[in-house]
RNA sequence: GGGGGCGUAGCUCAGCCGGUUAGAGCGCUGCCCUGUCACGGCAGAGGUCGCGGGUUCGAGUCCCGUCGCUCCCGCCA
């Protein structure tokens, strides 16, 4: 017999179906038997007279243990008894595709790190899948609105012979009878993107980061989306990008899912205004000053207390949840990154918060040879290791842009939820590396 | 790497100023219960109080060390 998903039940009412799914719960009674199965469109209730003495199937029914995986079949019938949707399967056979142990090892209020322990058996809640189910529908619109602007996808290598940046957040790995690094972004092959021509290019991928990092919002191993867009005229040109390509995601998330993530995480998906605020780095310091915050002195980046506030002041200011903060110091920016013409101290470059984390650092990057080695000279950078990536500028490179972006942390934001790990299917921590 | 908090039953937690037999709810096992739906009732099992050392007549409780978890900071997406 063919499966029936639960969420069709109520237009076969009066057929017999099969359903296959887990065991919910059991109420075994004197005389009548419930079980409440799920599968991932839903609950059924079956239900069961009880023989005197009980029959075989009663005999099943009463040896079930929740969770355990089974198939049961019976008749649909409506009846308005039933709190769960008015429907029942009149059950007349059930199979135990595979027991559960009787004493399971988690609770939906069990701490993180448990549910981590045993992520299946946490991922078969309906709250959870929610999450992956808004992944699946986030992803497809930013590759819907790629698509539609001309975007090439890539995918670069997570195996790198020299470190992309600084050597301090990388892993080593032993590759044959050398040393590679797993890549922690893929910053430098995007841009060979933009030399080869390509134009415009994304990549959704994973990226390495060795840093022991102890917070809600990092790990060692996440999905980076990352783009990048060549014969821009300034990092406004790529914040312009971004704006748009995040309304039409969350647009789509919330037509979606709109109702299903505000029941299950009582959190509202806003769809953004377009253009989002803007705000230089040292505007942002002065605002948040004046508003009696304390803020980071020159030539630092705002710590992560002053990104909360700032985001609060500009949803108070301009009752927007997102902000690009703009033109970075080049004492904490990667020497790629162009400089402004006024005053080179500063790049051109951004970060995107939304509700106070940051989601994206982006920038316009230096695609002239000459200038590019003078900055790598001025970062103190060692050019020898990196002097395949130099050669991108050497024979015609195009004035390009982009950002890198934390899926994860969109997420995070997207359903209200306080960790990473939570949205992550596995996490990857300095500690973490099972399951 | 620095700082705070936590570690007690399968799960979530309580346990006071150190005191003799370590508790609760859920779950589990058994029995009872005319349709439950967070079902209900009765009974029961279940503990190396993270680990090691110390102080004390006596340690879940105090001290030191250690391991793990967690949040914040640093670092970043």
């Amino acid at each position: 017999m063919t499966r029936s998903l639960i969420r069709e039940l109520s237009e076969k009412v009066g057929e017999r179906v099969t359903v296959r799914g887990w065991v919910q719960t059991v109420r075994d009674q004197k005389r009548m038997q419930f079980v409440i199965v799920r599968d991932e469109t839903g609950l059924a209730q079956a239900v069961l007279g009880k023989d005197d003495p009980p029959g075989e199937l009663n005999d099943a029914v009463s040896a079930l243990t929740a969770e355990s995986a089974v198939t049961v079949t019976g008749t649909v019938v409506a009846d308005e008894r039933v709190k769960l949707g008015g429907l029942e399967l009149k059950l007349d056979a059930l199979q135990v595709d595979s027991p559960a142990e009787p004493e399971l090892p988690v609770a939906a209020d069990s701490a993180l790190d448990k549910r981590i322990d045993w992520r299946y058996m946490d991922l078969r809640r309906p709250d959870r899948r929610l999450i992956f189910e808004v992944q699946t529908t986030a992803e497809h619109a930013m590759r819907e609105f790629w698509r539609g602007d001309g975007f090439i996808e890539l995918h670069t290598p997570k195996f790198m012979g020299s470190a992309s940046e600084s050597g301090a957040e990388l892993f080593k790995v032993e590759y044959f009878d050398r040393e590679a690094y797993l890549a922690q972004s893929p910053q430098f092959y995007k841009q060979m993107a933009m030399a080869a021509g390509f134009g415009r290019v994304f990549e959704v991928g994973p990226v390495f980061r060795a840093n022991p990092s102890f917070t809600s919002r990092h790990d060692t191993e996440f999905t980076s989306v990352d783009v990048e867009i060549s014969w821009i005229d300034s990092h406004e040109d790529v914040m312009a990008f971004e704006e748009a390509w995040l309304a039409h995601v969350l647009t789509v998330v919330k037509q979606t899912h709109g109702p299903a993530i505000e029941a299950t995480f009582d959190t509202e998906l806003v769809v953004p205004a377009v253009p989002f605020p803007r705000v230089t780095l040292e505007d942002s310091k002065t605002m948040l000053r004046e508003a009696g915050h304390d803020a980071p002195g020159a030539g630092h980046d705002l710590d992560p207390p002053s990104e909360r506030a700032l985001s609060a002041l500009i949803r108070e200011q301009h009752g927007h949840e997102f902000t690009f903060v703009t033109d970075y110091p080049t004492t904490v920016r990667p020497f790629y990154h162009m400089r402004h013409v006024e005053d080179p101290t500063l790049t051109k470059s951004f970060d995107l918060l939304w509700r106070g984390i940051e989601l994206t650092t982006g920038a316009q990057r230096e695609h002239r040879y000459e200038q590019l080695m003078a900055q790598a000279r001025d970062k103190k950078v060692d050019v020898a290791p990196i002097q395949y990536y130099l050669n991108f500028f050497r024979f015609g490179a195009p004035p390009h842009g982009g950002f890198g972006f934390g899926l994860t942390r969109l997420l995070m934001q997207m359903l209200g939820q306080e960790n990473v790990r939570e949205v992550t299917f596995l996490y990857r921590g300095p500690h973490r590396l099972e399951p």
